[in-house]
DNA sequence: GTAATAGTGTCTGTTAGACACTATTCT
DNA sequence: AGAATAGTGTCTAACAGACACTATTAC
């Protein structure tokens, strides 16, 4: 037995009162595509969604609670939110990010339960294939003001989706998880729709030209193009074909002052 | 008794292993001014520092640590970092922010402990107070670079500042926290300094102009006034007196697209 | 006068914002 | 031709970046 074994064995942490359970809630948050009917070709139409869970137990039975679940000793709470999401989409991977601490006294009438909450971004078709596996009536897809302002929400979670509304719109705007709601090429219209879903008051009457033909933001977007170098067209959204881009993985740095 | 306390009493929450305590740690931030010596006035020299704390026993004796406690059931993270914080500085109020959490496995050798780290910015004159009060051998002022390359630190406190510091010059630029480090009225050359302290590669030659002649930026920043309306001067550091600001509460939106 | 910081002039090239206009393709 | 999206032209005012220059005051 070395010295720390030993100091560790002496020591008593169960001295003090220690919380309940430290589980990991996740928002998980969707873009849905809706196809417009009309004579040609045309964007879809895009909404945020966000997935929640009717609970069947005590406490708040019947309400809508965001899906997560307790931290284990062998874990960090990373590991458990990235657990959470596979058992519940089968996914892993994709987009998943630290939110925050819930932590009032009383907000779990279970006892002392501080939640850690996450955000991941995950494709439609995940979370469609969830809500069949499992029962339909339990999971549901809602948009942030039907989850906001309609359902009866468990515990804190309204305050959560409150503040990972916040931090969607804010990421969605500074840093490039856009493409998170993108496949790998993408034209610039579907990317302006994208974060006009996200963040409906970002307009931009020459989003097209300010992305491409300003030097100062050059880097974050590039144009597609074949192994001949010929640039990439798309014509699934429009009839007139337009340009591929991806993100480089370049972010600038923004500043108040500058 | 009501239905959630007769619940409740059926629920067992100890059926699972749970956390052997919640701490939060502080890494309180302190710019420190450092008059130089020259035959007129002149502006001082700025530091960015962080507080730091002699451990007297185990685990990791001898190393140093952040400020911090453990959190109790009746307080939420926030107030268990502000209750720490009125302890060891004796002020409460300033600024103080959630960063992040901590729970690698293994990382507290004392057992299954979460750490949430908060930071602060303190004023300089708060942490020499607290420093005579207590031993002065166990409280030190370090600058970054001396926190994470020539101490020993303890558990995972050189990630912890690390974050922080990558923190607070993310916000410094893309907030308006500077007036946390400067008086309420400051001239444009104190916010620069200020402002370089934290982010030394941050290097605008226009500075002033920028700041105040440029109208997308307009209302960050006012010249203050006094009764009759003149411009209030500051020759503190400076030959020629130099106009005085003071931060709106007006904080723009920042875009990578726009 | 000299030192030290405050602030302006001036120049070129770039960007923002508004909005009209052309381009491409499918039906 | 009409629909729908893609993308350019054009104009003005504002801004960025560089750097030389003047201003104010204390010593």
């Amino acid at each position: 037995m070395n010295d720390d074994q030993e100091k560790a064995k002496n020591y008593n942490p169960k001295k003090y009162r220690t919380p309940d359970g430290i589980p990991a809630d996740i928002v998980m948050f969707t873009l849905t595509k809706q196809e417009r009917r009309s004579s040609t070709k045309s964007l879809p139409l895009f909404e945020l969604k966000v997935m929640l869970i009717r609970r069947r137990s005590w406490p708040f039975a019947g309400a809508y609670a965001l899906p997560g679940g307790f931290s284990q000793e062998n874990e960090s709470l990373y590991e458990t939110a990235s657990r959470e999401l596979q058992e519940e989409t089968g996914v892993d991977g994709g987009h998943l990010e630290y939110l925050g601490v819930y932590s009032t006294p009383g907000r779990d009438p279970r006892g002392w339960i501080i939640s850690h909450a996450f955000y991941a971004l995950v494709e439609e078709w995940v979370l469609e294939k969830r809500k069949a596996a499992d029962d339909a009536q339990a999971v549901g897809l809602f948009t942030i003001q039907e989850a906001l302002e309609e359902l009866e929400l468990a515990f804190d979670h309204r305050e959560i989706i409150k503040d990972a509304y916040r931090r969607i719109q804010e990421q969605m705007l500074q840093t490039t998880i856009a493409k998170q709601f993108l496949p790998p090429h993408f034209t610039l219209s579907e990317l302006y729709q994208v974060i006009r879903t996200v963040v409906p008051d970002f307009e931009e009457l020459n989003f097209i030209r300010k992305v491409t033909s300003t030097r100062s933001r050059q880097g974050i977007l590039e144009e597609v193009v074949d192994e001949n170098g010929k640039r990439l067209v798309s014509n699934q959204y429009s009839q007139r074909p337009a340009q591929l881009y991806r993100f480089t993985d370049f972010t600038p740095r923004l500043s108040i002052y500058t």
